[in-house]
DNA sequence: CGTTTACACGAAATCGGTTTCGAATAGATT
DNA sequence: AATCTATTCGAAACCGATTTCGTGTAAACG
């Protein structure tokens, strides 16, 4: 590579010159400067990434912390990073994933210093929540899709309210025995999604056709479908279902066509999320849309306004979800 | 952070000691060394990552480059990226999301020299074929999962006995008007999955049914779709379909079912990749299995080996792929 | 013409590590 | 006791940038 002091060499300016010449310093003169960039240019000059991070400190990058189970192994996880990807981009940023090697006693926060990063976005979470909580009372930027009781330094969709339309809908097409396959009951999200539903339930004064005590933490596909097995075996046949994710509405559905049941004929099925597939199955479901490009922008100008302005606290970003309509829903006969 | 000048001061020893110690050197002395050790651990020192970098010059960093439009955003890609992940972490290696930043002339090479990336994994690319063709041209140890025309420095799944095996299964249920819809001709994989196609149908002695000059880049499920209808236009309905990628095949499903055929009784169907989608979707889409884990692996062992032994071109890896039967292909009545 | 001021550039320190080579010490050898 | 050898450690250079501060020169001023 070719480096500064070469560059020094050859034009005969001190490497701080060649330098303060490269980074658009007033005080060198307009002569020299077209000397140095003339040169810097024929021998395809680019700084050192490395070594300008040692001395500055910031290494232009943001780290991603995914869980290893269901990672990028996921629509809905990998949309988010893929359009938090494009934003970051843009901003002359690059992202490294994160690992947390407990072997090397190399957990998030150290390797997050080690490597310099100047950021960090959680997408989410696994097993491994101590870590996870070091790395959110640390001197970092954090910034987390998967906020846990507390909302701070959070991005995340609007949910109670698109859970309620979202039952409100079924309710408006005749439906009385709504279900929920609710997801992850430790976070924010799983929980507000849970609790919307059973606040719906108290205002419609039916009673909650919901599986106590069941934690879905992974939001699958096999998730749904166990739980609308226990579903059916708990309060047998429901009108309609209402689930805190796309997957597992899928699985649901999965089950109820394997019991011999039609959708939507004999039961409304809506998912929330919208990922791609929800086109591509047959029905085609009827899901709460996440703004994803949305919330990759909005990540991304929120993670580099507090690298950039140094703060490490604020208030969180909450995303609007909006209500598709597709066919997986049908007023009841 | 903690630095090895920092536990210089506090144990009176050189800073040189100090890395000696921490890196394991045998010249220093159990005494000190374990001295030394002991003021590290309580300060919970952890080495400055870029420092090591900038005098080993070495990252420990693996970049990786993924196609823009359809990049994380496809499970078929992210799966294996995932795969990759989880062996390159246990190897002690980051993942650092590549841009090619062509504003200021960072493009892929650069970006890898200015970051100190020890090797590139090239996962997909997009329409800047220029800028990977320098990657592997260049000094790096370069990998590719999406290999051009020359096929070295790659790794793939075995695709020519893959489709014939496919088409031979078709052509033993019964299935003579076996239509193909072919993924991207520029590059080795789409060309040779097209190839091994033809070759069969020449071997069985019917006429190929295929869009000619049809270049399906993306290997989507709208393409899947709009291919189809051509087909149907072009050939009327053919007795069965294979496809060059899974969410093709999807798609191509989708426009029969509009068209008000059904699946597997009047087309029978058949995808590659065996993405998770495959057991979702009714009916269960039967295909070819790329091992994605192995991959991962195979790929991670193979630049791994390049990064330590300083290669940078050997013999592409190919992996087996596997029939998997589900329910999307049927006897022809 | 002497002094001030602005401008342009360079020397040197620094970031946090690694590595080479030389020196001091202790122990072994004759 | 003198010499040799092995062991252990430290000084200093280095990786490739940035940044502070000082200096020399030329222009501007009285």
């Amino acid at each position: 590579m070719v480096t500064i002091q070469e560059i020094s060499r050859i034009t005969n300016f001190a490497p701080s010159t060649v330098s303060k010449a490269l980074n658009g310093y007033p005080e060198i003169s307009q002569k020299t400067r077209e000397k140095i960039l003339k040169v810097a240019n024929e021998l395809n000059y680019f700084p050192n990434a490395t070594a300008k991070s040692l001395v500055k400190k910031k290494s232009n990058t943001i780290g991603v912390v995914f869980e290893v189970e269901y990672g990028l192994n996921n629509l809905f996880f990998s949309t988010i990073l893929e359009a938090f990807r494009k934003q970051v981009e843009i901003k002359g940023y690059d992202i490294l994933l994160l690992s947390n090697n407990t072997d090397n006693g190399l957990n998030y926060l150290n390797h997050c210093r080690s490597k310099q990063v100047d950021g960090v976005l959680i997408v989410s979470k696994g097993s491994n929540k101590d870590a996870i909580n070091e790395l959110l009372e640390s001197e970092l930027p954090v910034l987390s899709f998967d906020p846990e009781e507390e909302m701070k330094n959070s991005i995340y969709s609007e949910s109670y309210f698109a859970i309620k339309k979202a039952c409100r809908y079924l309710y408006n097409l005749g439906h009385k025995k709504i279900a929920f396959i609710q997801g992850d009951l430790t976070n924010y999200i799983g929980k507000t999604r849970y609790n919307s539903y059973m606040d719906f339930m108290i205002e419609i004064g039916n009673e909650p056709i919901v599986i106590k005590g069941l934690n879905n933490s992974l939001y699958t596909y096999e998730e749904g479908y166990k739980t609308m097995d226990m579903i059916l075996q708990q309060f047998g046949l429901p009108d309609a279902v209402c689930s805190s994710s796309d997957l597992m509405a899928l699985g649901a559905i999965a089950y109820l066509k394997d019991q011999g049941y039609k959708i939507p004929d004999d039961v409304s099925v809506i998912g929330f999320d919208d990922i791609k597939m929800c086109e591509i199955v047959h029905p085609k479901l009827s899901t709460i849309r996440q703004d994803y490009e949305l919330i990759g922008k909005k990540a991304c100008e929120t993670i580099i306004s507090m690298i950039e302005n140094k703060i490490t606290e604020f208030d969180p970003v909450i995303i609007d979800s909006e209500l598709v309509i597709r066919d997986s829903c049908k007023r009841r006969r």
